[in-house]
DNA sequence: GATATATTAAACCATATGGTTCTAGATCGA
DNA sequence: TCGATCTAGAACCATATGGTTTAATATATC
C-alpha cells in the first residue's frame, strides 16, 4: 500500500512535536489543570499556551470542562495508542539495526583486543 | 520536571506528521530505493518529494548513499524506537477507558496483588 | 559528442505556525 | 457593586511549511 493516509495520525503527530505540547500532557498525567496552570510553568505568554491547549484538543489528546471561569483540562490518552501501534510495525526494524550496531560494537572490541 | 526538551523528538513527530512522509518509510521498508522510485507513487512533483525524504533525513528516519545518479535512500528506524518510548510513558493512561486516576490505581493494586 | 536521466537548487506563492499585545466577556470574591 | 481573575478573540508579525515551475549539474547511454 503506497498511501499512508490518516488525518488523525497528522494531527496527533503534529501536536506532539512541540516541546510545549509535550509539557502540558506531561503536566496532565497527575490531574486535571486549568489553562492557568498548565500556562504558568511555560515560557511564553498565556494566549500563545492556550494556542498550543487548542492544537491539543484538535488531535483530542486533551479535552476540557468549563466549571466558572475555570478551563479543567484532562488529558485523553486514547490518540498515543495509535501513535503506538503505528510504531510497532518498524519495531522490528529497529532492533535489527541495534543488533547490526551490537555486531559492531563487538568487532571492535576483537580489534582492540588483538 | 515541567520542561519536555526533545530537539530529536521534535523533528521526528515532526517528519512523522505528514502522510506523504510516512509513505516513503513505509516504502522502504521493503528495500533501499532511490528517490524517483520513491516520488513516483506520491501525487506531488519530484522536488516536492525529494523536500520530504530531507525532512526525514533531517530526523535521522533516512539515510542516502550516492551511487552515480541514483540517492538510494534506506530506512533508519532507531528514531522511532525514541517514539515507542516516550509513548510507553502514557500506555497505562490509554489502557484504562475513559478511566480516572482512581481507575488507574485501582488497577495497578489488582495487578500487585496477583 | 549528443542526449536522456536523476537530482539539486532557485525563485516564487499561499497558507500554517508560533509568538506577541491589546481588548473584551464572564465569573468569582469581598 | 467593584475589582480581580480566567479565558477568548482579534490584530499583527516573522518564519516555516508544502507546493509549484524553471533552470542547472552531474552521470549514464547511445
Amino acid at each position: 500500500m503506497v498511501l499512508d493516509r490518516s488525518p488523525v495520525l497528522d494531527r496527533v503527530f503534529h501536536a506532539l512535536a512541540h516541546p510545549a505540547r509535550r509539557a502540558i500532557l506531561r503536566q496532565l498525567t497527575d490531574s486535571e489543570r486549568n489553562l492557568s496552570e498548565l500556562s504558568a510553568p511555560l515560557k511564553m505568554s498565556f494566549p500563545a499556551a492556550s494556542k498550543h491547549v487548542r492544537v491539543l484538543e484538535r488531535a483530542r489528546l486533551v479535552r476540557r470542562r468549563v466549571i466558572g471561569r475555570s478551563h479543567l483540562c484532562r488529558l485523553n490518552a486514547a490518540p498515543l495508542k495509535d501513535v503506538a501501534d503505528w510504531t510497532e510495525g518498524y519495531r522490528k526494524m529497529w532492533e535489527m539495526n541495534f543488533g547490526r550496531l551490537d555486531d559492531l560494537l563487538a568487532q571492535m572490541q576483537k580489534q582492540e583486543k588483538k
